[in-house]
DNA sequence: TGTTAGAATTTTATCGTTACAATTCAAAGT
DNA sequence: ACTTTGAATTGTAACGATAAAATTCTAACA
């Protein structure tokens, strides 16, 4: 592969001039451009992303870490992120914490030692404090779907307490009262966080928030079944349920349903996020929209900013939830 | 950030020693190891990978180009390609082809540029001759889900026409003569493999493909409304409908619903890639089960064989699809 | 004690760029 | 014609590591 050496010797010029005509920025006189641009394209010359990165202490790659690569949830979001980014010429370096604190501790060590210009976390395990003192670093960093105390100008996150709120409120307006929760990991401070939504819309109807009728799940399929099985076992009366995201509730579908229960009328059951499936569920999920392929765009907008320099990037940190009605809660009224 | 010449100026020794205790490769005596070890604590020292890979000229980075990021096919690909190259210290640098040529070249394009060690390609769009000249090349190529001729030995592949033909088989065996077909676009290899094996069992029992019964999709949830829409508005007669892909399935059970049809009783469905939601669909989706997550892995595995040198790589090339059955299609005997 | 092989270590060049200071050049002003 | 000034260009030193050749050390053997 040609060098910036040949092409500079082929070109007649300079090193430094070739190197002006890649990046554009500094001037140079149309004829000699014209004559670097034509020693380029007859080499071949593809410049040396490696070189560039070391001699300018750029990279221009964004390291990324979600939990799992693979889920609708993460899926969005990556979306969001790798395009925005891509399309300003940087590239993602993804990889996985699987919400456990050591495996997020490692992909954030092995992001850095990748001499990425930003990162881009959402990390569910570790501790506000370390991340707080991770951002201290040189390193800089930025969290999605995490506010994280004294760094909000870092963080990208929905408003988890009101989209709690929202589900349980829109399920109390329909007229039920008895209603049981399955919440995610209570660790993660979305789960935390939509958990303390249902208390609040609990509370301002006046209904008392019951252990019995409350679950914690793992965020998946089998979270909501466990729930659901957990609740009916124990004999419960509830006429409605509500799930912290839609896998759980797709996963409380499929064993209601081998429970032999109608749905919605014997059960009527809200999720959370909004994934695509949602709307294949059967009945449809009513449930909370997360934007969180938007939220990926904006976090990829803020790095852009930041870190890049660029201009008229408007920033949004904070995004709100919104319910998405669809068939899966009847009305009691 | 401390240099290697800071860690050998403190351990007193010289760089190349240094050097070849982080590589581990060569030896060096156990009290010099422990001197530059210390000296490296001390300094917090953490090696700059780019400076290494501009000097070793290799990146430790693996290219992967898929369609989308979403998607729970795509999201099962990475998981499993991540995971493997992950625990072998290998990065991994993500982009999107979307199906569509010029991104699909303009992907690889990037990933090139990025002096990635070898890159694995889910490409569709793209020709084989344009995948063939790229493999003369001095990147190392591998295909993941598409066989390239005369490039087997880089590709790990799923035998779709196997797949077609066991979906179309097992809804024979159940009694269904009748079968409409909703493929997904057949520019890309795997929906014309898999069409290819729908043919096949067809033509085994004697039942003549017709062209009424016949849908090109697009592999998304529109895809399989869209085609039964299609079929059901012109009057058609069928029990069964065989979807080249999950989503498209769930898109067609949920049209079907919304058409008041009963599932399975008035229609018999059958998906393909048994992608994880397959089982939470009304009812239960049977579907061919495509082994991506392992395929990943493999694809993964023959990277690290072939470029990194790893031994004890056992490679498998071709893949297998299974039926799974679950209850989306009902027994006509 | 002197050799010598092999291990351990150092020296030096190199990877392909960018950045910065230094220089040259061309047009304008006096 | 002689400065002046700002734009265009050049030379050279980093960037932080690896690799290959050269050297020094160590211990065993004659």
């Amino acid at each position: 592969m040609a060098t910036i050496y040949e092409v500079s010797k082929l070109a007649g010029v300079s090193l430094a001039t070739v190197s002006r005509v890649i990046n554009k920025n500094s001037r140079v006189s149309d004829k000699t451009r014209q004559k670097v641009q034509d020693a380029m394209t007859e080499l071949g010359y593809r410049p040396n992303s490696i070189a560039q990165s070391l001699a300018s202490n750029r990279s221009n790659s964004v390291g990324i870490l979600v939990s799992e690569l693979h889920g609708p949830f993460f899926g969005q979001m990556m979306a969001g992120i790798e395009a925005e980014l891509r399309a300003a010429g940087k590239h993602v370096i993804i990889t996985t914490g699987h919400s456990e604190e050591d495996k997020e501790k490692d992909g954030i060590e092995f992001l850095i030692s990748r001499n990425c210009d930003a990162i881009i976390l959402h990390v569910e395990a570790v501790t506000d404090a370390y991340l707080i003192d991770l951002c201290k670093g040189k390193m800089p960093v930025y969290f999605m779907s995490r506010l994280v105390e004294g760094l909000n100008e870092n963080c990208i996150s929905l408003d988890n307490e009101l989209g709690g709120y929202l589900a349980t409120q829109s399920v109390l307006e329909q007229g039920h009262s008895a209603i049981a929760y399955i919440a995610g990991p209570q660790f993660k401070a979305d789960s935390k966080d939509r958990l303390a939504g249902h208390k609040r819309a609990l509370a301002e109807n006046d209904i008392a928030f019951s252990d019995t009728l409350y679950f914690e799940g793992d965020f998946k399929e089998t979270g909501g079944s466990d729930g659901l099985k957990c609740f009916i076992d124990s004999n419960q009366q509830f006429s409605a349920l509500i799930c912290a995201n839609d896998e759980m509730a797709s996963g409380a579908i499929t064993y209601a349903r081998e429970q032999g229960l109608s749905l919605p009328k014997d059960l009527s059951i809200i999720g959370f996020d909004n994934i695509i499936f949602a709307r294949h569920t059967y009945p449809k999920l009513t449930t909370i929209d997360n934007p969180v392929n938007l939220m990926g765009h904006m976090a990829a907008k803020l790095v852009l900013k930041n870190i890049y320099k660029q201009k008229n990037m408007s920033i949004i940190h904070s995004f709100e939830p919104t319910l998405i009605t669809r068939d899966s809660v009847i009305n009691k009224n």
